[in-house]
DNA sequence: CGTCCACGTCTAC
DNA sequence: TAGACCTGGACGG
């Protein structure tokens, strides 16, 4: 489930069900994930999560109920979700198929079972480490710090990355648009009505001075085209579904975030592969920077 | 049965 | 700028 938005989701779902349950012992992981052990034993401990862009942390922090005064321990483990990476909460009688890494809640009486929260993964291609900060090469996150997001776009908009390069291109470069994903740039380029292969420098010049935020008149619902404020706002709006792309942990309506999607895989639009052969959806002219060839 | 496609990076030539 | 890394669902013969 793996865009900005999915990865904040995970990181609200963490923080709300793991709010009261103490875990305890070894972090287990697959015989067949690459991903490293994560070492950590302490008798009892908190789970507590972050989300920055396409980047989620856990920070496991020692749980002492009568603190004598030890340095508690204190661990994060930072994640990326790959293709399919999501985090599930099972009994241990139930432990999902493709969880890779799992911790044990305690149980106070008999009554309640062990809790198991899963980091689950079927096409393994998410990675974790311990104690690591958030990637270098990624930038703001244009939900939690949108204004910086913003502002490390358009202070840069003379770097390379920019000039010469088709925007749908550049919205996946997440040296400046962390969280972006296929199906995002699909819905920001829709309402921003770019073409997705025109130029990204000119393309974002325009908008470089336009308010932070769109001036709200009090009757008019206005239409925001500016797509690096759509950057934000389409990713809010994903959150309001709370599911998201694959739902699974949402359990709300399965049915609400295809229909949330007005352009990303639906067959009246157009499609084309990208430089980087990633199929782009889009309304009407390609744009001047289209690959050409076939 | 087979081929193609999928929410994303990585690293090797 | 290719592949590599993976599983599984959709769809064709």
């Amino acid at each position: 489930m793996p865009e900005g938005p999915e990865l904040h989701i995970s990181s609200l779902f963490i923080n709300d069900s793991m709010k009261d349950l103490i875990f305890s012992g070894k972090i287990l992981k697959s015989e067949v994930s690459k991903n490293p052990v994560v070492e950590w034993d302490v008798p009892l401990y908190t789970i507590k999560a972050e989300s920055r862009g396409k980047e989620m942390k856990l920070w496991l922090e020692e749980y002492s109920p009568d603190k004598k005064g030890r340095q508690l321990e204190k661990i994060s483990i930072l994640f990326r979700f790959g293709m399919s990476g999501c985090f599930k909460l099972s009994t241990v009688d139930d432990i999902p198929k493709h969880s890779h890494l799992r911790f044990l809640t305690i149980t106070k009486d008999s009554e309640i079972p062990i809790q198991v929260l899963n980091f689950v993964d079927f096409r393994r291609f998410g990675r974790w480490e311990k104690n690591a900060d958030w990637g270098s090469d990624r930038g703001p996150c244009p939900i939690t710090d949108y204004e910086t997001f913003r502002k490390n776009i358009v202070n840069n908009l003379e770097d390379p990355a920019f000039k010469q390069k088709a925007i749908c291109e550049v919205l996946l470069n997440q040296k400046f648009f962390n969280g972006i994903g296929n199906y995002l740039r699909a819905e920001i380029l829709f309402r921003s009505k770019i073409a997705p292969f025109d130029e990204a420098y000119s393309v974002l010049c325009k908008w470089k001075d336009s308010a932070t935020y769109p001036i709200k008149s009090e009757k008019v619902l206005p239409i925001v085209k500016d797509p690096l404020y759509l950057c934000h706002a389409v990713c809010m709006e994903v959150l309001k579904l709370s599911g998201g792309y694959d739902v699974e942990n949402g359990l709300k309506d399965h049915g609400a975030f295809e229909n949330w999607l007005q352009c990303y895989q639906n067959p009246s639009m157009n499609n084309l592969q990208d430089r980087h052969k990633r199929r782009i959806w889009f309304e009407g002219e390609p744009g001047i920077l289209v690959p050409k060839g076939k």
